[in-house]
DNA sequence: CTAGGGAAGTTTAGCGTTAAACGCCCGCAG
DNA sequence: CTGCGGGCGTTTAACGCTAAACTTCCCTAG
């Protein structure tokens, strides 16, 4: 069963093709009204949708935005954390509803980039899960509106990020109220992220003092490891802010296994706000991050810098807000 | 800057587009190895890449396969679960091997459906996450290959299942060998899905008789309230199979709110074997399913039914497997 | 009475690619 | 010699759509 095309439309309709392309598109400069309300009929009647390759090729515009992650293990785990998913429905839902698609791919490296963009004619970019280094590896391509998300935009790309900084004090903040001195970041540091430093950057703020850094990967497993490791290793800590969630759900468990009570030993605090938070025990404190904005703010920054109105600001920054369960709790005393 | 195309790459090599079409697509019956490897090096040093909608519109087909989803809230949360998730991921791997690309897309109703799919000329489309009833609203175009996963495949279309009935039992032969007699089930029995039908089937077959059931979502809030109600109506009941790990999660939990212990006063049983699994505590035994096989059986499936090769078997069932963690023990005595 | 202008179209050309049909030249069998 | 079949291409038309230029026709102002 061959596709319906205009010119079904138009022959059934008595018309040349470009009206019926013109009622199609809303482009009722050139159409009388009973004109147009014949072809409405005939299109609903027909089910006629529109070609998107045909259109892309004739317009130069797909209306399609790529969705690019980095590709690890085997690309089998694209969205790696429930931030990501979070962030990439939000993205998805922000673009339909003007009437754009998404592509997701998973991609290793430049030409990979390169293909997928210049094959598609994406109209626009969002890429998520990279770290500066790897972004800037990847060479995305100068001409397509990119919005990153979580990194720092190199000029001409969009950046959506959360307040980190402030993120970070929040998280000083709450611990300080709550008598700890003895605080211990944990997150992957040497990843040389802007998002971690800056979670770290807010928490020294408030300390004053540069707080004991273990570095972890921000898996549930490394985290059962960094608990052991900081129990043994860092005694006199009172509390953990660790950068997410998962992360901090291992490091509890971690530091239970290794015979430490959360809260009432040593304080939890994890960053994201994911679901898992409510789920593990002891429930964890958390900064909650606005995940679904997120998605949002990038398609709408996308789309904006797609259409070319340049936005004034190509940094969209979402707040932060502390949750507090039951993993922090007042520091003991020694 | 304009993009490089077949009649850039032809006229810098003095041959016809037809030529260098041929040497790109590795038709080189017509073409001497000495200009193919002309057009070859051109075709590098300019960076040529075909455009997707060109050939789209040349060829009819346009290696791009379609994930549709249920919206649901608004459409934020396209990707569900866990196992969703990881499904997807694997999906796009296995496509992205095969050189196909994924459009992710929540669809509300047919018309949705009708609009991505003729839109796009989507060669091909995978459908997760729909009751049977659901599916049968979408009203799946006759004409473009398609595999649903976890649901009944009517007729024409590919379904990629896990072993619902094994896994059904499986769950049963475990609890029915520490002793457990008076079992729930709990799950979404009345969305009349034959996932959770199949899973109920096994564990009856295994019990030999009903097994009480609880009609619950799969959310960790449905769970929280399902495990609570079952302290309260169900007393007797020592051992708790829950259809998804989520839902087991919150069952876990709502049994202990209300002062019930688990394992040692109720077993409760998950299925999945999603990394939840692990972090919560007790740790959850649960049925895993082969997620990310799910996804790349899903692919090739669908690449096979796009290809016309007609597989022998359009129903793709993955096995399973039992995982004991510490959520389940021996039943009481009493 | 005619120029000008808008309303309602149509025609032309082109987007980048490919399938299919059509050369042309050379070597070799009859 | 003629014919004819490979090897190596080229030409043509089409895929479904749209931007831009072009045509009518009619109405109104001067």
């Amino acid at each position: 069963m061959p596709r319906v095309t205009l010119k079904d439309i138009a022959r059934e309709a008595g018309v040349s093709v470009m009206t019926v392309s013109n009622v199609v598109n809303g482009n009722l400069g050139r159409v009388s009204p009973a004109t147009a309300a014949t072809v409405e009929r005939i299109v609903q009647e027909r089910g006629y949708v529109p070609s998107g390759p045909a259109q892309s090729l004739a317009t130069r515009r797909t209306r399609l935005v790529g969705l690019l992650l980095p590709a690890r293990d085997g690309g089998i785990s694209l969205l790696g954390s429930p931030h990501d998913v979070s962030v990439a429905g939000a993205l998805e839902a922000g673009l339909r509803e003007r009437d754009h698609h998404l592509m997701l791919r998973a991609v290793q490296d430049a030409r990979e980039v390169q293909d997928s963009v210049q094959r598609w004619n994406l109209d626009g970019v969002v890429v998520m899960g990279f770290t500066d280094d790897e972004l800037r590896a990847l060479d995305l391509p100068e001409d397509v509106p990119t919005v990153v998300i979580d990194a720092s935009a190199d000029g001409r790309a969009g950046a959506v990020r959360t307040d980190d900084v402030g993120g970070g004090r929040l998280a000083g903040d709450h611990l300080r109220a709550l008598g700890h001195r003895r605080v211990v970041f944990c997150g992957p540091t040497d990843s040389r992220s802007p998002v971690v430093a800056g979670r770290l950057a807010g928490l020294r703020d408030v300390l004053g003092a540069d707080p004991v850094t273990v570095v972890a990967r921000t898996s549930y497993e490394d985290g059962l490891a960094a608990g052991e490791r900081i129990a043994r290793e860092h005694p006199s800590a009172t509390a953990v802010f660790a950068t997410a969630d998962l992360l901090a759900a291992g490091i509890q468990a971690g530091l239970i296994r290794a015979g430490r009570r959360v809260p009432q030993d040593v304080s939890v605090l994890g960053f994201d706000d994911a679901d898992l938070a409510r789920y593990v025990s002891p429930s964890l404190s958390t900064i909650r991050q606005d995940t679904a904005g997120k998605g949002r703010a990038a398609a709408e920054l996308l789309l904006r810098l797609i259409h070319g109105d340049n936005p004034r600001d190509r940094v969209v920054r979402l707040g932060v807000e502390l949750v507090v369960r039951e993993s922090t709790g007042p520091a003991s005393v020694d």
